[in-house]
DNA sequence: ATACCTGCAAAGTCTTTGCCTTAGG
DNA sequence: CCTAAGGCAAAGACTTTGCAGGTAT
């Protein structure tokens, strides 16, 4: 553990500021994420050099699991740990809503912004079949009373 | 099986162009699909009334496998069924490119334009702790190449 | 000293596959 | 008929948890 970044060190603050003990799995893990700048899964932070022979993928998942909670980290993606399936109507492109505490899917009726950002996206990277999909998350009236 | 919208019939019609035999299985699905007009889990597929006693999960799966690779039907979602994670930094939100092939993700440079459209859905929904998500993918030039 | 963290191993959950039977075209 | 589709049950893949011992504060 050396050559910690500032920004390392904020990050750090804050977890200590949210209760969490600084360990050292805890500080090569956020370093990791840092420095990655880029969303990964469980195995492959676990199976990261950094991260594999320090400590167990049950205390990467645990860690993972507190900084979402204290809002440190975000897990990406929909609700749980569920495909979602949708009907691909030609000329019918769907946003959503989500709500993710009861994981309630939503469609969005509002225009959707991004279509020329995809035609940009296409032609400066090269990628082909491009499609994009665009989701709100946050907390339903029901949930939030409740 | 009575009472099939135009809609169905010309997805069913998709379908039979594009090999698949016309099941009973397959039209329920793509019916019930239709009429829900929200992305649906696998689960939810196979408990809804309509599919429960009609046919198994593993049919419901490959009947969604076929949909999926004819591009009839879509899978929501990153690559395949593992959880990510990035961190939460402040003033940073990132979206993301990702092949649809090998997995990569890239953090996106271009300025997101949907900032606008989320504070407008939050004032029309209720919803509370709105952020986004988007995603656009592709085939990478390496993926398209090989 | 105490409450939090970790490792190990086992249990869960959802997805995917093998194999044989059934049925669409 | 011939080949795709379905049922059943078992195997996989990734995630999550219980418990006993270790460690930051």
């Amino acid at each position: 553990m050396q050559n910690l970044s500032v920004n390392t060190e904020e990050i750090l603050k804050k977890c200590k500021d949210s209760g969490l003990r600084r360990t050292n799995a805890l500080q090569v893990l956020v370093q990791t994420l840092l420095e990655t700048n880029s969303p990964m899964t469980l195995a492959e932070l676990t199976e990261h050099a950094s991260l594999a022979e320090l400590c167990d993928r049950a205390t990467v998942f645990r860690l993972l699991q507190r900084l979402t909670d204290k809002g440190i980290v975000r897990r990406l993606g929909l609700h749980e740990r569920a495909a979602y399936f949708t009907l691909l109507l030609p000329g019918r492109h769907q946003d959503f809503l989500i709500c993710k505490s009861c994981g309630d899917i939503k469609p969005i009726k509002a225009a959707c912004p991004v279509h020329n950002l995809e035609k940009e996206i296409a032609s400066s990277t090269g990628y082909t079949n491009l499609y994009h999909e665009l989701e709100f998350f946050g907390t339903c009236p029901q949930c939030a009373t409740a």
